[in-house]
DNA sequence: GTCTATAGGGAGATAGAC
DNA sequence: GTCTATCTCCCTATAGAC
């Protein structure tokens, strides 16, 4: 009790405002990847946007590899937690179509809504260099795997096929970061016409 | 006559192994754009595998910048010729559906073939800064004009959205390079699976 | 056409003062 | 926690001999 007190006077003193500098640097890093990519952004340009100097990052971060994880591992679980919250807040009897439409469209709510993250994450993941790639694979077969579960009920005609149903959906949804311009596009709106298409093509080849 | 035979004699005296030099370049270039991205690969990393040195690439081409637009462009070129040459050999009253299924199919195979121009183009267009992107809108352009065409028949309910239509179909089948192992999959039948869905799936939409 | 040698700049990262 | 100063390395690109 009277150690933790005096731990937290030692921190207020030394540092009022600066409670959140990791958090604000991640989110430079993240604005910065996802708009110029991986080795186009140096620790300098995100420095100087935090507004401290370059060897200052390195008391937060401890490498450049370690920032790029974190702010690729964060893309990850936003969209996950986005995806999950969505779909439990459905009604108990929504049918398949339902929960997948519901499921895109919190998707590409996350790929182009406010945070940054997972629209980094997608954009410079094929830039990484192997080791930073296999960094983030844990968080995406996690995420995968919520969508083979998602998809499983429309694919039950070629089980072999599910892995290839998923990433095709994902890609897909993730391919519009590079042609939707979010200021002029209605995003509701987008994701019920791509979640459309998407839906109608899985099932009419379900039928056929 | 005669001082075109002399210019001959002299190119073969002068470089008996090296007339496609530069074409060796690129291919080695474009290879390696694929695999490791732009900012990755160095004038340095390209000289290697090409068996010369640095200095000797800017002979042939005058900056990376030059190398990469080449590389750039050619992607691009290829991908148009092999998509219309597919459809000038379909038979005259071919339907809109098979037209779009062999345009699709050809996309896919520039994509996922031998050459590494198109998806070199792919993968690192979105890493290039400003100015290199600019230098390859017009042969972008230039291509999704040819789609414009293709996707317009089934589109006339909504013509505003062709645009969009055309950016979501090359974009789902240039998201195939994310995920496609090419050693362990079928072209021809991953192209069928994916027309398949897409094309079902525009044409229902319509319906709607 | 290709080479050796090198200029000039910017990257990631560390040392140590405050 | 943040700073100044600096190390080391590798990048693109050029000069000039062969």
């Amino acid at each position: 009790m009277a150690r933790a007190k005096l731990v937290e006077k030692e921190t207020q003193t030394s540092a009022p405002p600066n409670v959140a500098r990791p958090e604000q640097i991640l989110d430079v890093a993240a604005r910065q990847f996802r708009a110029r990519g991986y080795a186009a952004v140096s620790m300098r340009d995100i420095a100087t946007e935090a507004g401290i100097r370059t060897p200052s990052l390195y008391y937060h971060f401890a490498s450049k590899d370690d920032l790029v994880i974190a702010v690729m591992n964060r893309g990850i679980v936003v969209v996950r937690e986005a995806l999950t919250a969505a779909i439990d807040a459905l009604p108990p009897g929504a049918s398949d179509a339902h929960i997948l439409t519901t499921a895109m469209r919190a998707h590409l709510r996350a790929l182009h809504g406010l945070s940054d993250y997972t629209s980094a994450n997608v954009r410079i993941f094929g830039q990484l260099p192997e080791p930073l790639r296999r960094a983030n694979l844990a968080e995406r077969r996690a995420y995968q795997a919520i969508w083979s579960g998602l998809l499983a009920p429309v694919c039950t005609h070629e089980p072999s096929l599910l892995q290839a149903r998923v990433a095709f959906v994902i890609g897909a949804l993730n391919a519009t970061l590079e042609w939707v311009d979010p200021v002029r596009t209605d995003l509701e709106q987008l994701a019920d016409c791509l979640s459309g298409v998407l839906l109608h093509g899985l099932l009419a080849k379900v039928r056929t």
